[in-house]
DNA sequence: ACTAGCCCCTGGGAGC
DNA sequence: TGCTCCCAGGGGCTAG
Protein backbone atom coordinates (compact mmCIF):
# COMPACT_ATOMS: atom_id res chain seq x y z
CA UNK A 1 0.00 0.00 0.00
CA UNK A 2 1.89 3.15 -1.15
CA UNK A 3 3.23 5.58 2.13
CA UNK A 4 5.95 7.92 1.49
CA UNK A 5 8.42 5.87 -0.41
CA UNK A 6 5.83 4.49 -3.16
CA UNK A 7 4.29 8.11 -3.58
CA UNK A 8 7.79 9.46 -3.81
CA UNK A 9 8.71 6.79 -6.28
CA UNK A 10 5.20 7.88 -8.30
CA UNK A 11 6.07 12.16 -8.03
CA UNK A 12 9.91 11.02 -9.37
CA UNK A 13 7.99 8.88 -12.62
CA UNK A 14 5.46 11.68 -12.65
CA UNK A 15 8.13 14.19 -13.33
CA UNK A 16 9.62 12.46 -16.12
CA UNK A 17 6.79 11.81 -17.76
CA UNK A 18 4.22 14.71 -17.67
CA UNK A 19 5.72 18.01 -16.51
CA UNK A 20 5.53 20.68 -19.40
CA UNK A 21 2.39 18.41 -20.89
CA UNK A 22 -1.06 18.88 -21.46
CA UNK A 23 -4.43 17.86 -20.22
CA UNK A 24 -6.33 16.85 -23.81
CA UNK A 25 -9.12 14.79 -22.65
CA UNK A 26 -10.07 13.03 -19.18
CA UNK A 27 -12.51 9.47 -18.79
CA UNK A 28 -13.72 8.78 -15.28
CA UNK A 29 -15.02 5.79 -14.86
CA UNK A 30 -15.10 6.04 -10.98
CA UNK A 31 -16.62 9.26 -10.62
CA UNK A 32 -16.89 8.63 -6.42
CA UNK A 33 -13.10 9.22 -6.51
CA UNK A 34 -13.63 12.67 -7.50
CA UNK A 35 -14.15 14.35 -4.07
CA UNK A 36 -13.66 18.13 -5.08
CA UNK A 37 -15.30 19.57 -7.14
CA UNK A 38 -18.11 17.20 -8.53
CA UNK A 39 -17.05 15.10 -10.91
CA UNK A 40 -18.55 16.91 -14.12
CA UNK A 41 -16.89 20.12 -12.88
CA UNK A 42 -13.40 18.49 -12.59
CA UNK A 43 -13.65 17.77 -16.09
CA UNK A 44 -14.73 21.08 -17.40
CA UNK A 45 -12.18 22.62 -15.40
CA UNK A 46 -9.12 20.22 -15.62
CA UNK A 47 -9.74 19.99 -19.83
CA UNK A 48 -6.73 21.77 -21.26
CA UNK A 49 -4.72 22.82 -18.13
CA UNK A 50 -0.96 22.23 -18.23
CA UNK A 51 0.96 20.15 -16.54
CA UNK A 52 3.82 22.48 -14.36
CA UNK A 53 5.27 20.63 -11.33
CA UNK A 54 4.71 17.38 -9.51
CA UNK A 55 5.19 17.10 -5.84
CA UNK A 56 4.64 15.33 -2.45
CA UNK A 57 3.13 15.90 0.88
CA UNK A 58 2.47 12.91 3.01
CA UNK A 59 1.39 10.38 0.88
CA UNK A 60 -0.38 12.83 -1.45
CA UNK A 61 0.60 13.60 -4.44
CA UNK A 62 0.16 17.47 -5.71
CA UNK A 63 0.56 18.51 -9.09
CA UNK A 64 0.49 22.16 -10.14
CA UNK A 65 -1.32 23.38 -13.12
CA UNK A 66 -1.31 26.66 -14.78
CA UNK A 67 -4.21 28.95 -13.58
CA UNK A 68 -3.33 28.27 -9.88
CA UNK A 69 -5.00 25.11 -9.76
CA UNK A 70 -3.66 21.89 -7.99
CA UNK A 71 -4.45 18.17 -8.83
CA UNK A 72 -4.20 16.02 -5.44
CA UNK A 73 -4.26 12.37 -5.29
CA UNK A 74 -4.45 10.54 -2.58
CA UNK A 75 -3.58 6.54 -3.64
CA UNK A 76 -5.04 5.01 -0.56
CA UNK A 77 -4.74 1.29 -0.52
CA UNK A 78 -4.35 0.17 -4.34
CA UNK A 79 -4.04 3.02 -5.91
CA UNK A 80 -1.62 4.20 -8.64
CA UNK A 81 -0.28 5.44 -11.77
CA UNK A 82 0.12 4.25 -15.26
CA UNK A 83 1.33 5.62 -18.21
CA UNK A 84 0.67 4.13 -21.76
CA UNK A 85 -2.29 4.33 -24.62
CA UNK A 86 -5.40 3.45 -23.12
CA UNK A 87 -8.78 2.27 -25.09
CA UNK A 88 -12.26 2.05 -23.73
CA UNK A 89 -14.11 -1.35 -23.98
CA UNK A 90 -17.95 -1.68 -22.72
CA UNK A 91 -20.81 1.22 -22.34
CA UNK A 92 -22.34 2.87 -19.37
CA UNK A 93 -21.57 1.45 -16.79
CA UNK A 94 -19.86 -1.59 -18.32
CA UNK A 95 -16.96 0.73 -19.59
CA UNK A 96 -13.62 -0.82 -18.75
CA UNK A 97 -10.14 -0.03 -19.69
CA UNK A 98 -7.64 -2.34 -22.01
CA UNK A 99 -4.55 -1.03 -21.66
CA UNK A 100 -1.43 -1.01 -24.11
CA UNK A 101 1.12 -0.80 -21.80
CA UNK A 102 4.79 -2.52 -21.93
CA UNK A 103 3.97 -5.89 -20.73
CA UNK A 104 1.23 -8.30 -20.44
CA UNK A 105 1.27 -8.84 -16.85
CA UNK A 106 -0.19 -5.19 -16.20
CA UNK A 107 -2.92 -5.71 -18.86
CA UNK A 108 -5.17 -7.18 -15.54
CA UNK A 109 -3.43 -3.97 -13.44
CA UNK A 110 -4.79 -1.63 -16.97
CA UNK A 111 -8.02 -2.37 -15.93
CA UNK A 112 -8.72 -1.37 -12.68
CA UNK A 113 -7.98 1.92 -14.59
CA UNK A 114 -10.72 4.45 -12.58
CA UNK A 115 -9.48 7.72 -14.37
CA UNK A 116 -7.45 8.61 -17.48
CA UNK A 117 -5.75 11.88 -18.23
CA UNK A 118 -5.01 12.14 -21.82
CA UNK A 119 -2.31 14.09 -22.70
CA UNK A 120 -1.47 15.86 -26.18
CA UNK A 121 0.77 12.88 -28.03
CA UNK A 122 -3.02 10.39 -26.93
CA UNK A 123 -0.66 8.83 -24.49
CA UNK A 124 -2.43 8.43 -20.92
CA UNK A 125 -1.80 8.63 -17.02
CA UNK A 126 -4.17 5.95 -15.51
CA UNK A 127 -4.58 6.37 -12.14
CA UNK A 128 -5.50 2.36 -11.22
CA UNK A 129 -7.03 1.48 -8.21
CA UNK A 130 -8.84 -1.66 -7.25
CA UNK A 131 -10.64 -1.12 -4.55
CA UNK A 132 -11.69 2.18 -5.14
CA UNK A 133 -10.27 4.26 -2.37
CA UNK A 134 -8.34 6.89 -4.02
CA UNK A 135 -8.93 10.39 -3.53
CA UNK A 136 -8.63 13.13 -6.24
CA UNK A 137 -9.13 16.78 -5.90
CA UNK A 138 -8.88 19.82 -7.79
CA UNK A 139 -8.46 23.19 -6.21
CA UNK A 140 -6.93 26.84 -6.34
CA UNK A 141 -4.20 27.64 -5.00
CA UNK A 142 -5.12 29.77 -2.81
CA UNK A 143 -7.14 26.92 -0.86
CA UNK A 144 -4.16 25.03 -0.47
CA UNK A 145 -4.19 24.90 3.40
CA UNK A 146 -8.24 24.11 3.24
CA UNK A 147 -7.24 20.76 2.01
CA UNK A 148 -3.61 20.33 3.55
CA UNK A 149 -4.06 22.09 6.70
CA UNK A 150 -4.38 19.13 8.60
CA UNK A 151 -1.69 17.43 7.53
CA UNK A 152 1.54 16.98 9.91
CA UNK A 153 5.28 17.74 8.91
CA UNK A 154 6.48 15.21 6.04
CA UNK A 155 8.92 12.81 7.72
CA UNK A 156 11.18 13.23 5.49
CA UNK A 157 11.22 16.91 6.56
CA UNK A 158 10.74 16.44 9.74
CA UNK A 159 14.09 17.54 12.12
CA UNK A 160 15.12 16.06 15.13
CA UNK A 161 13.70 18.54 17.80
CA UNK A 162 10.27 19.15 16.34
CA UNK A 163 9.96 14.97 15.89
CA UNK A 164 11.16 14.89 19.90
CA UNK A 165 8.56 18.05 20.53
CA UNK A 166 5.58 15.93 18.97
CA UNK A 167 6.51 12.19 20.56
CA UNK A 168 7.12 14.29 24.32
CA UNK A 169 3.30 15.56 23.84
CA UNK A 170 1.89 12.40 22.27
CA UNK A 171 -0.52 10.19 23.93
CA UNK A 172 -0.72 7.62 21.74
CA UNK A 173 1.13 3.85 21.46
CA UNK A 174 4.36 4.01 19.36
CA UNK A 175 2.95 2.73 16.16
CA UNK A 176 -0.01 4.73 15.91
CA UNK A 177 1.69 7.56 17.10
CA UNK A 178 3.99 7.11 14.02
CA UNK A 179 0.91 6.73 11.75
CA UNK A 180 -0.80 9.79 12.57
CA UNK A 181 -0.50 11.88 9.81
CA UNK A 182 -1.91 14.92 11.61
CA UNK A 183 1.91 14.76 13.22
CA UNK A 184 3.81 13.31 11.07
CA UNK A 185 2.69 13.12 7.34
CA UNK A 186 4.11 9.60 5.19
CA UNK A 187 4.22 6.53 7.58
CA UNK A 188 1.73 4.02 7.11
CA UNK A 189 1.47 0.66 8.40
CA UNK A 190 4.57 -1.59 6.87
CA UNK A 191 6.91 1.40 7.93
CA UNK A 192 5.89 1.82 10.70
CA UNK A 193 6.58 -1.88 12.01
CA UNK A 194 10.09 -1.83 10.18
CA UNK A 195 10.84 1.91 11.75
CA UNK A 196 9.88 0.29 15.24
CA UNK A 197 11.69 -2.94 14.56
CA UNK A 198 15.29 -1.28 13.64
CA UNK A 199 14.45 1.08 16.66
CA UNK A 200 14.36 -1.95 19.01
CA UNK A 201 10.83 -0.35 20.34
CA UNK A 202 7.24 -2.04 20.70
CA UNK A 203 4.34 -1.11 18.65
CA UNK A 204 2.43 -0.79 21.81
CA UNK A 205 4.96 1.26 24.22
CA UNK A 206 3.70 4.50 25.39
CA UNK A 207 6.01 7.31 24.35
CA UNK A 208 5.98 9.06 27.55
CA UNK A 209 8.69 7.73 29.11
CA UNK A 210 10.79 6.52 26.21
CA UNK A 211 14.39 7.83 26.80
CA UNK A 212 16.34 10.44 24.56
CA UNK A 213 18.17 7.72 23.16
CA UNK A 214 14.92 5.79 22.01
CA UNK A 215 13.19 8.39 20.72
CA UNK A 216 16.71 9.36 18.55
CA UNK A 217 16.89 5.78 17.54
CA UNK A 218 12.94 5.82 16.01
CA UNK A 219 13.87 9.08 14.60
CA UNK A 220 16.79 7.99 12.85
CA UNK A 221 15.55 4.78 11.75
CA UNK A 222 12.39 6.45 9.83
CA UNK A 223 15.04 8.49 7.41
CA UNK A 224 17.13 5.73 7.02
CA UNK A 225 13.79 3.02 6.29
CA UNK A 226 12.53 5.63 4.27
CA UNK A 227 15.04 6.85 2.48
CA UNK A 228 16.59 3.60 1.67
CA UNK A 229 12.66 2.57 0.22
CA UNK A 230 12.79 5.92 -1.32
CA UNK A 231 16.34 4.45 -3.09
CA UNK A 232 14.48 1.38 -4.13
CA UNK A 233 11.63 2.65 -4.98
CA UNK A 234 9.35 1.08 -2.44
CA UNK A 235 7.42 -1.99 -1.49
CA UNK A 236 4.84 -3.89 -3.44
CA UNK A 237 3.67 -6.45 -1.41
CA UNK A 238 0.23 -6.14 -3.26
CA UNK A 239 -0.45 -3.67 -5.41
CA UNK A 240 2.09 -0.97 -5.56
CA UNK A 241 3.37 -0.58 -9.30
CA UNK A 242 5.66 2.34 -10.08
CA UNK A 243 4.07 4.63 -13.58
CA UNK A 244 5.50 1.41 -15.71
CA UNK A 245 3.92 -1.06 -13.94
CA UNK A 246 7.16 -2.43 -12.28
CA UNK A 247 7.77 -3.62 -8.71
CA UNK A 248 9.42 -1.69 -6.36
CA UNK A 249 12.53 -3.83 -4.61
CA UNK A 250 12.14 -2.76 -0.74
CA UNK A 251 9.45 -6.44 -0.18
CA UNK A 252 12.51 -8.63 0.35
CA UNK A 253 13.89 -5.70 3.00
CA UNK A 254 11.22 -5.89 5.02
CA UNK A 255 12.39 -7.26 8.55
CA UNK A 256 9.39 -8.09 10.12
CA UNK A 257 6.20 -7.18 8.02
CA UNK A 258 3.92 -9.77 6.49
CA UNK A 259 6.48 -12.26 8.21
CA UNK A 260 4.44 -13.95 11.08
CA UNK A 261 6.17 -17.11 12.24
CA UNK A 262 9.10 -16.28 10.69
CA UNK A 263 12.35 -15.98 12.49
CA UNK A 264 13.47 -12.34 13.14
CA UNK A 265 16.94 -11.55 11.10
CA UNK A 266 18.73 -10.88 14.59
CA UNK A 267 17.83 -14.39 16.10
CA UNK A 268 16.02 -17.59 16.59
CA UNK A 269 12.80 -15.71 18.08
CA UNK A 270 9.20 -16.20 15.85
CA UNK A 271 7.74 -12.53 14.59
CA UNK A 272 4.22 -12.06 16.17
CA UNK A 273 0.93 -10.65 14.76
CA UNK A 274 -1.08 -8.24 16.98
CA UNK A 275 -3.64 -5.92 16.14
CA UNK A 276 -3.55 -2.73 17.35
CA UNK A 277 -6.58 0.14 16.04
CA UNK A 278 -7.84 -2.41 13.84
CA UNK A 279 -4.53 -2.84 11.88
CA UNK A 280 -1.98 -5.80 11.51
CA UNK A 281 1.29 -5.10 13.65
CA UNK A 282 4.48 -7.45 12.85
CA UNK A 283 7.14 -7.38 15.68
CA UNK A 284 9.73 -9.03 17.18
CA UNK A 285 8.63 -10.02 21.10
CA UNK A 286 12.49 -10.40 22.29
CA UNK A 287 13.95 -7.72 19.96
CA UNK A 288 11.23 -5.02 20.76
CA UNK A 289 10.57 -5.68 24.67
CA UNK A 290 7.69 -2.74 26.32
CA UNK A 291 9.34 -0.82 28.79
CA UNK A 292 8.17 1.74 31.21
C1' DA B 1 -10.42 19.01 21.40
C1' DC B 2 -9.87 14.46 21.27
C1' DT B 3 -10.64 9.42 20.38
C1' DA B 4 -12.72 4.90 19.31
C1' DG B 5 -15.11 2.56 15.96
C1' DC B 6 -17.61 2.03 11.69
C1' DC B 7 -17.46 2.28 6.79
C1' DC B 8 -15.92 2.73 1.98
C1' DC B 9 -14.44 -1.27 -1.83
C1' DT B 10 -12.85 -5.51 -4.31
C1' DG B 11 -9.92 -9.59 -5.08
C1' DG B 12 -7.89 -13.39 -3.15
C1' DG B 13 -7.50 -17.06 -0.12
C1' DA B 14 -9.49 -20.35 3.16
C1' DG B 15 -12.91 -23.58 4.13
C1' DC B 16 -16.31 -26.80 2.85
C1' DT C 1 -14.71 -27.55 -9.01
C1' DG C 2 -17.28 -23.94 -7.27
C1' DC C 3 -19.55 -21.61 -3.86
C1' DT C 4 -19.55 -18.55 0.40
C1' DC C 5 -17.29 -16.11 3.83
C1' DC C 6 -13.85 -13.29 5.64
C1' DC C 7 -9.89 -10.41 5.51
C1' DA C 8 -6.72 -6.64 3.88
C1' DG C 9 -6.45 -1.40 5.38
C1' DG C 10 -5.94 4.71 5.07
C1' DG C 11 -8.51 7.88 6.50
C1' DG C 12 -13.25 10.36 6.51
C1' DC C 13 -16.87 10.57 9.31
C1' DT C 14 -19.79 10.24 13.44
C1' DA C 15 -20.95 9.47 18.12
C1' DG C 16 -19.42 9.87 22.59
Amino acid sequence: MPELPEVQTMVTDLKKAIIGRKITGVWIGAPALIKQPTAKKFKKEIMGRKLLSVGRRGKNILIELDRDFILLIHPKMTGHFLLGRFRIRGRGRNETVVGEINEERNKKDASYIRLIFYLENGEGLGLSDVRKFAKVMLFKKSEAAKFLGGLGIDALEIKYPEFEALIRKNKKPAKPFLMDQSRIAGVGNIYADEILYAAKVHPLQETSRLSRERIKAIFSAMKEILNKAVRLRGTSVSDFRDIAGREGDYAPRCAVYGREGEFCPKGDTRIKRITIAGRSSYFCPVEQKLSR
